[in-house]
DNA sequence: GGCGGAACATCGTTTGAGAG
DNA sequence: CTCTCAAACGATGTTCCGCC
């Protein structure tokens, strides 16, 4: 068989690749991290025959699969979490040795999988190794519904002969242009083209040779072998199926949190800023932590960027849990990790703690901690902030995602903190705003609430303690705020400020029962006094 | 088998609200 | 202003599990 033609069939095979859905995680035949103890350095040694039993296939296909043996590779890189394997034909004396890794890396809404390591096809009747690189795999709109695509450079190269394949996949442009594109170039050891190949991976493609013909392969047409596996009660703990059983169960169940936890991808630092799991094996957070660059505020109705780059073991910081069954949310505050946290609310939850609203609230939907809820990281704070301001913003974050009025699940109580002194001018007037919100929405209930001298001083005193603070930082703590798209309750604030103002101008403050006339003008002119000095 | 990290389980402390 | 109570969080010890 001359170079030319043996060249070509590893290419088809490396575009014959089945096309599969986003749900699955890697799947490694052999997951390596470390040492084996029992095989001293060797991966454990597994056997899968795959032996076709469809009738259709032509015979050196049946050759093929009726042989193929997949055995551990001997040679593993320490520390590296690796997928690799042997498999051969000796019959047809092939062997297909591989070992590989990915680098993975958040960009946004997609996640791009950098396949690192070496394929190496051997074709014993002719003498030739054909060394293959991998493309890269890009799951994107992973928040919402989730698909693959392949992209980037891939060579074939036979030492031996020199041939060489160029492989090109084509990611699908942001706007227009196809999915699973794929262009290729094979040259001989001249440099001169024998041929080129063109089409979607998934679905059919051309081969163009030198001499002008042409064939066309489609996808859909070429034989299957069905694949047969020793039944899972005879697999070990590492088998592939034994050790997938999980996520196999939990995609059958459709138990969402568990497709999660095993075996995640390990990531790098991610490129956006924002709220992302931390990606350890053991933990449960991670399950239910999506990833999320930005949070909502029911108040003003914009989108807030979180400022920083978070996970599950960020300490300081104040986290959100947001119910996956309806909109209720709970805004809290942690010095510890968020994991530690979600640790307490989870056992909270496991024992149905009557007294705390989280356990309450997953019990209304019948579910555990895991099911019910997904969480975010909105800030982290520097360790220098005294717990007193972490408490302020907490109630600042409270406020402004409306967690304390239905169906929030933090405390229902409006009053201000006694100590209000670094609480910015816009996040009282939201505090305004929100309380009017409830003085409509409960016209009687909290009539009372409001005429009681008490609570109407509390938020006089609010902001009578609040003179030269602040100048309008948002929620931003440190220095005064630059003018930034990552500086998130910024400029917006200012908006709430005008709210606040109109509230208390317009009359419609009266809803919240009338603050005292001088009260009003004093907080106006303020307000305007603010307004004047910020760049909008 | 030892070590370290994560989860689990429990209890103590802090804080805020209400009442007097 | 002080006391009481409950919510919320932190700290700590134990258990489990993976890695070396």
């Amino acid at each position: 068989m001359p170079p030319s033609s043996s060249v070509l069939p590893p290419i088809s095979w490396l575009f014959l690749r089945e096309p599969s859905p986003a749900l699955l995680p890697l799947e490694p035949l052999c997951k390596v991290s470390g040492r084996d103890q029992k095989n001293h350095g060797r991966i454990i040694s597994y056997e899968a025959k795959m032996v076709s039993d469809n009738s259709a296939m032509n015979d050196e296909t049946k050759k093929l699969s009726n042989i193929m043996i997949l055995e551990p590779k001997s040679k593993i890189l320490k520390n590296k979490e690796m997928t690799a394997f042997y498999a051969e034909c000796r019959q047809r004396q092939i062997c297909l040795n591989a070992s590989i890794w990915t680098k993975s890396n958040f960009s946004g809404m997609s996640v791009g999988v950098n396949m690192i390591g070496e394929v190496s096809l051997f074709l014993g009747e002719h003498g030739e190794q054909y060394d293959f690189t991998l493309p890269a795999a890009y799951a994107r709109s992973i928040i919402s519904i989730p698909w693959i695509e392949l992209g980037g450079k891939v060579n074939i190269n036979c030492p031996s002969t020199g041939y060489l394949a160029n492989i090109i996949f084509h990611t699908k442009p942001f706007y227009g242009g196809k999915v699973n594109q794929v262009t290729a170039e094979v040259k001989n050891e001249t440099g001169a083209i024998i041929s080129r190949v063109q089409g979607e991976w998934n679905n059919h493609f051309e081969f163009t040779y030198g001499n002008g013909e042409t064939k066309t392969v489609y996808v859909d047409e070429l034989p299957v072998c069905k694949k047969r596996v020793r039944p899972l009660s005879k697999q070990e703990k590492m088998e592939s199926r034994k050790l997938w059983y999980n996520v196999t169960h939990a995609l059958r169940e459709e138990i969402n949190y568990l497709l999660l936890r095993p075996k995640r991808i390990r990531e790098e630092k991610p490129t956006t800023k924002g709220s992302y799991p931390c990606g350890s094996t053991r933990c449960s957070t991670c399950g239910i932590h999506l990833p999320a660059t930005s949070f909502n505020s029911k108040v003003t109705k914009l989108e807030y960027k979180i400022p920083g780059y978070y996970n599950c073991k960020t300490n300081n910081l104040i986290y959100q849990l947001q119910c996956k069954s309806c909109d209720a949310e709970y805004i809290g505050l942690t010095t510890g990790s968020l994991r530690q946290r979600m640790n307490n609310h989870r056992f909270d939850t496991n024992h149905k703690d009557p007294d705390k609203p989280v356990p309450i609230h997953a019990g209304t939907h019948n579910q555990d901690f895991q099911t019910c809820y997904t969480t975010k990281i909105l800030r982290e704070f520097p360790k220098q902030c005294n717990s007193s301001q972490l408490r302020q913003w907490k109630l600042a974050h409270q406020w402004i995602t409306k967690s304390r009025l239905p169906p929030g699940l933090n405390r229902r109580n409006l009053f201000l903190p006694n100590r209000m002194s670094g609480v910015p001018i816009c996040v009282l007037a939201i505090y305004l705003e929100v309380l009017t919100e409830l003085r409509q929405q409960q016209q009687g209930e909290y009539s009372e609430f409001w005429e009681s001298s008490r609570a109407r001083d509390k938020v006089k005193e609010g902001f009578d303690t609040q003179t030269n603070l602040c100048r309008d930082r948002g929620l931003n703590l440190g220095p005064p705020a630059q003018k930034s798209d990552t500086l998130p309750l910024d400029s917006r604030c200012i908006a709430i400020i005008f709210v606040g103002a109109v509230l208390l101008v317009t009359g419609v403050g009266q809803a919240v029962n009338a603050p005292t006339e001088t009260f009003k003008n004093m907080k106006l002119a303020e307000l305007k006094a603010s307004l004047s000095t910020e760049k909008l």
